[in-house]
DNA sequence: GTAACACTAGAACAGTGTGCAAGTAGAACG
DNA sequence: CGTTCTACTTGCACACTGTTCTAGTGTTAC
């Protein structure tokens, strides 16, 4: 007698790329903590021994899912005319395609695979950086250095809008006799333009390396 | 009768600086996959109620360690005799702390709370940069540039010391089609130095602000 | 001597990732 | 048609995490 109770032999007809494709929505829609086995299998409908018998672990999920990210991150068109703005320009992508999906960004750099993410932009930067003239050890100073740029703005631009909860953040300078002008006490006790000061900090770091 | 079969009336003899110091202690010593409740209650020989009832949360328990190592902190003497070069001496004294000490480093980071941690030589750093002849502003502008910076290098060196799996960091380079010159691409497949990059780096952004 | 307080332990809860063994639908083969 | 074999799915359990509730007891104050 087959009475199916207990539901084992049900084909459920999702593969490894439908589990991925999940874990991605899931992860954009309800952030990175909503990325659990047991509530990526009750999305799917699914028990987590399915996910892992087609995924193996959730490292491999989580791989996957940034992979597939990737794959995803549009090349937007690199702008300007000069070698400096052109640089400028794709190094801005990098940084524009990880805010505008936060979520997926934010796994990335908690798993460290933030490198494997980008990677397609990255390559747009270094075909940028080598049509400035730069070659070998000379481009992949200037393209670790403003990829490593980035990923400190990222990982403080992403961090304050996950807390805002009174501005902890600047209140350590004002709440302190270190020896410091009132007027600057107040301009370190304000929130950041993260935006704005990536820009400028970008430029001076691609006007050593390029010229 | 008072056998003290349950034990619960036992002095331990320990407060809330014992639990932090040893807490600290056990990062320090494991790194931070080690700080969990109960292994730290087993190091203190003690139940992690314990812990509970003097700390309160791992969360607090995190912040005071992060508070504790950073008045452990020493203050470098700042080297230099230019604005720049003393500025320059500043901003590495960041870098340098952090990496000496890299599992408190990484625990700050993974919780939010490197901007607490590093706070004496941030302040070190706006003085430095107010003898420049910064202010208001204009301070917070480079102060800010400087500090995400130094941030994203942190990220990247503490992660690579992390993972050391045959390199797998710059294997996507070469393992792909990029329109990329092959002298280009060995370069981009070794890993960093990251120490020589961001002193490049930071002379970059300093140059900008500082003149 | 007794009552209040400060502290400690035991046990449990809900949640996490993961592994083992059993079960079954569907395809392949006879 | 019946059998076997493979691909998949489930239930259950384990070890671990942070946290809380309840009860116990040494120490102190009255």
């Amino acid at each position: 007698m087959s009475k199916n109770a207990t539901n084992t032999g049900r084909r459920a007809g999702l593969d490894r790329n439908d589990m991925v494709a999940a874990a991605l929505a899931l992860v954009e829609a309800d952030g990175v903590g909503a990325l659990t086995m047991r509530r990526l299998a009750a999305e799917l409908d699914v028990t987590t021994n399915t996910i892992y018998w087609h995924v193996g672990s959730r490292d491999e999920l989580i791989l996957e899912i940034i992979r597939s990210h990737s794959r995803q991150i549009a090349e937007l068109p690199i702008e300007g005319t000069t070698a400096q703005e052109r640089v400028f320009s794709a190094a801005r992508h990098i940084w524009e395609s990880s805010m505008a999906s936060r979520s997926v960004t934010s796994l990335a750099h908690q798993t460290g695979t933030a490198a494997e993410h980008l990677h397609p932009l990255e390559v747009v930067l270094a075909q940028e950086l080598e049509a400035a003239g730069l070659r070998g050890e000379e481009l992949a100073r200037a393209q670790r250095s403003i990829q490593v740029t980035v990923g400190g703005f990222l990982l403080n631009a992403l961090r304050s809008d996950a807390s805002r909860e009174g501005d902890a953040r600047g209140a350590a300078w004002t709440d302190e006799d270190n020896g410091l002008t009132p007027e600057t006490v107040d301009a370190l006790a304000q929130s950041p333009d993260y935006d704005a000061l990536l820009a400028d900090t970008l430029r001076a770091i691609i006007a050593t390396h390029v010229g």
